[in-house]
DNA sequence: GTGTGACTAGAAGTCCGTG
DNA sequence: GCACGGACTTCTAGTCACA
């Protein structure tokens, strides 16, 4: 956790949603957010905040806590 | 991860901080944030950014993994 | 040393569209 | 299915005076 954490974040859960196999309009109506967010998020040009952190990880069925489980953030 | 995640956050950071004996005040110069925002965010008042968040664990001494790394939030 | 309400600027987040 | 932009509304960041 250096720089450019908000990229980190953005590339855990684009590799996240892909495991799934789902688009990001599927996470998006999943977490009731924006596709076009999704897709900035995704990116690292937005600065999310700890209430779409929770809802993000819970469209995705894992907690918080795993969704940082992750060398990046350790 | 239930309702209000956001004060489990606050009572989290609390705890840690408390664990260090430092006050919300040093807590707040080191990861150069207001006092009041601070204790904002540890009643649970303040929706915090992933940036923020950051840079809270960074002043204490913690990684977000480790930050979240609590039966609350898995 | 902390809780709280109020405030403004600027960022978060939505909704429309394009290639 | 995704990146990206513009215009718009809502919310957070950050600070203050006061208790």
């Amino acid at each position: 956790m250096h720089q450019d954490a908000l990229q980190q974040f953005g590339l855990r859960i684009k590799q996240l949603r892909q495991a799934q196999g789902i688009s990001q309009e599927e996470l998006g109506a999943r977490a009731q957010l924006d596709r076009t967010y999704i897709s900035g998020i995704e990116r690292g040009k937005r600065n999310v905040s700890f209430k779409n952190i929770v809802l993000i990880a819970d469209a995705l069925q894992i907690s918080v806590a795993e969704l940082f489980n992750v060398p990046e953030f350790s």
